[in-house]
RNA sequence: GUCCUGGUAGCUCAGCUGGAUAGAGCAAUGCCCUUCUAAGGCAUCGGUCGGGGGUUCGAAUCUCUCCCAGGACACCA
């Protein structure tokens, strides 16, 4: 309706616009109408006339037959009253397409790819990371449900010196089992995790393994750390089409073609004994160094080799979701994707603002080597699932966030996905009890009350709602969404029963609420939440 | 010191491509269960939009400056 506005107006105006130039909104006061633009105070200057004017010479020159009434209020708003027909237009759209009722095309098939998480496999995973999985997942669906070709992606860090920390630590925790005496030095991984492996480790296999090379402790605390990484996401719903390593760009020569690539172009020189990038060139503050004086690579060498390889595989744009300890990658990123001959356009880097842990109103801090960081795991024990995929998609990613353990703990109603979900098991309950009513009673002549068409109102807005999301990329507008049609709801069953003496009222009541409960479980599928039939 | 994010009601946060009287939830207060789930509804209370200047018909929104909080400034990832 929005956009059908827009094309109204345009037509009515004798002046050159762009179509996205003319913004209509949906007043808060609903005596300003059903929609609104500002067109008339933009257009002022342009036309050196005042905004009621313009106004006035705009709305003469519309008729449509959607429109019942407009209204000129203010400082030049004009306000459109709407025919409700399309509300009912899409109620039935609703009811008929069921799961995928908000479904959007305006992705166009795009190829996306979404990178998060990407923690290295060196410890388990914490509330930290359950933000970046959270905002990852539920941004892939949002996408995917407008009409975007998403995958997942989780980048496994295989390769650098952490991994070899990795297998000294767990080769040392194993030593010590077997009764020699080793310092687990500074630098090396402390975390109970890595305990619990060398404990496996020795149970099955008692002193034989004492000869064994790093290497060999490597490779299995990685295998496992990532398998318990992997059941961790799940607990949260979170799960990866592909999960790319490393190593294997070093085994397929990507990282030394990249290199080979870069030297050629002539953007590589020799200082101190390491190799630099003049990634200065192209908009960062300084050169980096791609090779170290030691002659080992620097992270930076196989992240260019891995995103040009992301390119490579064919997507229209990457999208890397980052924690705020990384924002000051973003320039050299780009314009060493610039010096491979690619448009630095197609990487989003979208940056996680730190989450906080507070217990007894103290900072928890988080740290895989102290083991006192809260893992997803047990947060998932504590919490639920679905409060922590809500609480995290309702915030804006770029608002640092305090996460209150003892409010979370105290499993509260001030979790508004209780709320949203009653509204969901109070529609489920109603249908239980509508016993052999059918639905599908087309002789329909009764009228909705107003409190119904608020609520129609708002289940004609989900498509527009997710196409929004999607565009900006921002999970919360979903959550807000769900709130706001939960409350709409609540409001209007408190306000009429649903199942009366009248035949005709109840089916076209239960048509709506039919219409609610799809719209409410699309949503939350959208973030990863279940949607309860009973509470 | 330089750069990045934030600073909006007691608390947690929306609103930020400039627009109508700044919004929600929680907390507080008062009503509403002989009605399909009261984990609900209705209402009240609550604000120098961090401070100050500027741009204009109009600023929470843009701009400058200062203050506060967190983060980044490696031949760590």
């Amino acid at each position: 309706m929005k956009d059908k506005l827009r094309m109204i107006i345009i037509d009515a105006i004798d002046a050159d616009i762009k179509l996205e130039d003319i913004l209509v909104e949906i007043p808060k006061e609903k005596e300003n109408g059903d929609y609104s633009t500002n067109i008339a105070m933009k257009l002022s200057k342009m036309f050196h006339d005042s905004p009621l004017n313009i106004a006035n010479k705009i709305v003469a020159n519309i008729s449509s037959t959607d429109i019942s009434k407009m209204e000129i209020k203010g400082p030049g708003f004009i306000n459109f009253f709407v025919k409700k027909d399309y509300l009912i237009d899409n109620l039935n759209e609703a009811l008929k397409l069921g799961d995928n009722y908000g479904h959007s095309d305006i992705g166009n098939h795009r190829k996306i790819n979404i990178e998060y998480v990407s923690a290295n496999p060196t410890g388990i995973l914490h509330l930290g990371h359950a933000r970046g999985a959270s905002i990852g997942d539920s941004l892939s669906r949002i996408m995917s449900f407008a009409g975007f070709d998403i995958t997942r992606e989780y980048y496994i860090n295989d390769a650098g010196n952490q991994m070899n920390n990795l297998g000294k630590s767990i080769k040392i925790r194993y030593l010590n089992l077997c009764g020699i005496d080793e310092e687990l030095e500074e630098g090396l991984y402390h975390g109970k995790e890595i305990i619990e492996i060398a404990k496996t480790l020795y149970e099955k296999h008692n002193n034989s393994l004492i000869d064994k090379e790093i290497s060999y402790f490597k490779q299995l605390g990685l295998e496992i750390l990532l398998e318990e990484i992997k059941s961790d996401l799940k607990l949260i719903n979170v799960e990866f089409d592909i999960y790319s390593s490393e190593q294997s760009l070093y085994d397929t020569n990507k990282v030394i073609n990249a290199f080979n690539s870069l030297k050629e172009k002539g953007y590589t020189y020799e200082l101190d004994g390491a190799t630099w990038l003049k990634t200065s060139l192209f908009g960062d503050e300084k050169d980096r160094v791609l090779i170290k004086n030691d002659s080992n690579n620097t992270y930076l060498l196989p992240d260019i080799a891995y995103h040009m390889d992301k390119i490579n595989r064919g997507y229209d744009e990457l999208i890397d979701i980052l924690g705020a300890d990384h924002h000051g990658y973003i320039d050299r990123l780009k314009a060493s994707i610039q010096m491979m001959g690619e448009d630095p356009k197609k990487i989003s880097i979208l940056i996680l603002q730190m989450v906080r842990l507070i217990k007894d109103n103290e900072e928890v801090k988080m740290s895989k080597r102290t083991g006192k960081a809260v893992t997803i795991n047990e947060f998932v024990k504590e919490v639920g699932k679905d409060p922590i995929r809500y609480f995290f998609a309702a915030k804006a990613m770029d608002t640092q966030m305090d996460f209150d353990m003892d409010l979370a703990l105290t499993k509260s109603n001030e979790n508004p996905v209780f709320y949203i979900n009653y509204a969901h098991a109070r529609i489920c309950s109603i249908l239980r009890d509508k016993k052999d009513i059918d639905l599908n009673d087309k002789k329909i002549v009764a009228t909705y009350s107003k409190n119904a068409y608020n609520v129609l109102d708002v289940i004609y807005r989900f498509k527009e709602t997710v196409e929004n999301a999607a565009l900006k990329k921002e999970t919360h507008i979903i959550t807000n969404y769900l709130y706001l049609l939960a409350s709409t709801f609540h409001s209007y069953y408190a306000s009429e029963l649903i199942i009366t003496d009248n035949i005709e009222e109840t089916v076209m009541r239960l048509r709506l609420i039919m219409a609610v409960k799809i719209t409410i479980k699309n949503a939350l599928n959208l973030l990863g939440i279940d949607a309860y039939e009973k509470m």
